[in-house]
DNA sequence: TGGTAAGCGAGACGGTACGTCCGGTCTTTCG
DNA sequence: CGAAAGACCGGACGTACCGTCTCGCTTACCA
């Protein structure tokens, strides 16, 4: 087996990882994803290239662990407002959750992200089980709750429901075909509680 | 004024033209969206490089035109197929797309489109327009029908029945969340018009 | 016989002929000779880049034309000063053809010329005989007149006289290879005429 | 300051340096030296073309350095033959000259070569001090023999010398003036002694 | 505690593609 | 029918990066 030589991560230089991690995410937001290099990136970095092949397959997943650095590493879950309204709380996280897409400062490395993933089935599924992950159980949680509190009917296919509630959302702002404005939000959240209600 | 020079297009090959445009979307079945080249394109199709950045500003631009040529140019709208049924008619709709969708033939090229649309917007609203606003309007003008029929709430949003019924889909296919049944296309539908009924 | 198509001269625009040459002086002026091109100087002259391809062979064709309009069309033939003391009268001459080369606004055409005739034997023959002959002709006569009086060996080879004389001074210039001053062009008139003196 | 990056000669390949030094040698023969591209000796020497633009400013000077190459480093300084008698060995040199350069094979290259130094001051530089000196010294030595041995005026520059025994072959090789004859060499020796006789 | 092997910065290398320029040919339109 | 205009195929330009490959140098582990 000519088996691929694998560097010990024991021996990894963390100054150097969180360089090239923070370089990426700055370049991203400087020059946009699809201009980004690998040689930039170094350069930026002050860390020779194969510092960055030793530990990442490609440009993608640099630009992916640096999203996950970003987003902190919430070992603990996450957890949703609980009011007791299930409309209000929806409500208050779906229109949290527009004005992120509409802030022009998240957008360019958003679709960057989304670009990847796209093509790249490996790096969707990191996607879905490192970020999306996470975010969608707080979600569920809060689901559940509505259901036992007779406010969803109980047997509801969450993973649907949150489709239902957020696919429009980002399908929206992916194709720019509307304005992600409160009122929508509003909106996505009346039709799937009609369309899932007991 | 900088004043960019125009071709006349008036003089353009229209011989060379379909050479680029069967070019790329051979390419991109054979190689995959990412790893053609402009200049590929060019020697496949037997032309200088310069008449395809005469006429296109990207390879985006290419590929967006060359899907464009493939669609035909459905002059006279499309009809979507009309029992008088909206639910039986949106399902047979439903599980055609998400049989299309889930068809690897597809899969590679469609791929490409969206990667492109969403970091390009200028595609993006070709895209609207050129590719989706047809096939929408056909959709739309079915469920319009339905809503003179009674079935569905004669005050929805189409555009807004539409999203619902067709992004969960869509956000399934592109982050590979999950699989695209014919048991997933009659859910969206149920849902749909439950969340819409009159 | 495949036989080349002739255009038909008499039908030939003089005014473009001339927008043409002067156009090439002018770039070659203004960006040097390699630097220009044959696109360039059509579109100066405003006129197509066939009409340049109907009736030159190649750049240095254009260009050599362009040279030889410009010494104007001597057809009764120049005559060099002839005050009786030879070695004066080509002290004369050969200081004024020193200050000639060393003049920075003859350097960069001259030296164009010379680059175009080197590699090109066609153009070469042209120079001599379109060019060169003249002059030469006129430094003969004057040489016959010395032998003549006395003051040259009456069997000397008056080419190899006007080799002797210029060559040194012609090699100095296109090797840069050392001063061309008045006092070198009286050494080399000197050392020539010691050399076929009588 | 915009100080141009400076590679570091240290890491040169050598390997790399000869492949490409012999492929502008090989090439200018074969197709001549108008012809030749970068691109070429770069595939020819399997080589990537920033190897080439690395090293060296312009194809002009890769040329260059190939003649270099091709002239060996003689180290040690060449030494013309000393039989005593300034006329004879003379002619014998000039002799050789002119067969040298009524060559065919080595036509191609050194017309190339000229081409090359008329335009690029720089290039004409290197060319004195690397190419002509050498071989200028050791004929300075050869003349300066001849002083001392009363053959030749003590007080002759021999820079002009040597100006006025080779120009004129230079210059009749150069226009193609006239027949590279022995009896043209023979001459020119004749003219030359004649003009500087002590 | 000194030797040694890994990771590291630097950057040269063989390559591929970029987007531009121009060479020479061909076609369209006008006078 | 010559000429202007300019699109076309082709090929080279010089640049940017790719991913691989040495080079010393530093650093951490083991003997």
């Amino acid at each position: 087996m000519p088996e691929a030589k694998k560097p010990n991560p024991a021996r990894r230089n963390e100054r150097s990882r969180h360089a090239i991690l923070d370089a990426a995410r700055e370049l991203i937001r400087e020059v946009g994803y699809a201009k980004v290099s690998i040689e930039a990136i170094a350069a930026r970095a002050g860390v020779g290239k194969q510092t960055i092949y030793r530990w990442w397959p490609s440009k993608g997943a640099v630009v992916f662990d640096s999203f996950l650095a970003l987003s902190g590493n919430p070992e603990e879950g996450i957890t949703l407002p609980d009011t007791g309204d299930i409309e209000a709380d929806l409500k208050l996280v779906m229109r949290a959750t527009a004005a992120e897409f509409a802030d022009p400062d998240f957008e360019a490395p958003i679709r960057a992200l989304n670009s990847e993933i796209i093509s790249d089935s490996g790096l969707a599924a990191q996607y879905r089980e490192k970020l999306a992950r996470p975010v969608d159980d707080a979600k569920k949680a809060r689901l559940r709750a509505a259901q036992q509190a007779g406010q969803l009917a109980s047997d509801a296919d969450l993973d649907l429901v949150l489709e239902v509630l957020y696919a429009p959302l980002y399908q929206r702002w992916l194709h720019r075909s509307g304005p992600l404005t409160a009122e929508y939000a509003d909106a996505l959240v009346d039709i799937t509680l009609r369309a899932f209600r007991p």
